[in-house]
DNA sequence: GCCAACGTTGGC
DNA sequence: GCCAACGTTGGC
């Protein structure tokens, strides 16, 4: 089982869209490495840590896991999407993506509280330059989230 | 294949 | 709005 962190813009796809909702397609994604990790390497039932990004207050927000394989993006085929690829055939599509089911909304772990444990130093988000909207989280990175999530806020 | 220009991400 | 970082594009 392996574990992830997918970031979320709350004003596209928030963790209450999420609890409203109970799964949602992880449509959208235009970067190859993200795509890939979706395509190759995520496993159904993998967990996935909620967050939101590009907001007043980005952290993590809530729990969930992968709910199915990779498969083809509709938006890449929608003139209307903004997600549109002219570039992508219909028989060769480019972009794919998982779907993403809750387990449970959290309190929000600020990125602010992410930077100050010590267990999370060396996570992908936390790095330098990181972009990603789709990192791999470790193990133990993972258990350190859920313990800090079931605690108070620092 | 190199690399400059440009675009995007995302925290602050 | 700023800007660092990094991915993509396209001319050569």
């Amino acid at each position: 089982m392996s574990y992830w962190l997918m970031k979320s813009e709350p004003e596209e796809c928030s963790i209450d869209d999420l609890v409203r909702l109970g799964r949602v397609p992880w449509t959208g994604v235009r970067n190859y490495q993200a795509r890939n990790f979706m395509r190759d390497d995520m496993r159904v039932g993998d967990g996935v840590l909620f967050y939101h990004s590009s907001c007043p207050e980005p952290g993590v927000t809530g729990l969930a896991e992968v709910a199915c394989p990779a498969y083809p993006d509709a938006t890449q085929f929608d003139p209307q999407s903004k997600y549109f690829d002219a570039k992508s055939a219909r028989d060769n599509p480019r972009w794919l993506h998982v779907d993403v089911s809750l387990v449970r909304k959290t309190r929000l772990l600020s990125l602010a509280e992410m930077r100050g444990m010590p267990a999370l130093e060396g996570m992908r988000l936390l790095q330098r330059g990181n972009r990603l909207s789709i990192t791999p989280v470790s193990a133990a990175e993972w258990r350190a989230v859920t313990k800090a999530l079931d605690a108070k806020a620092a």
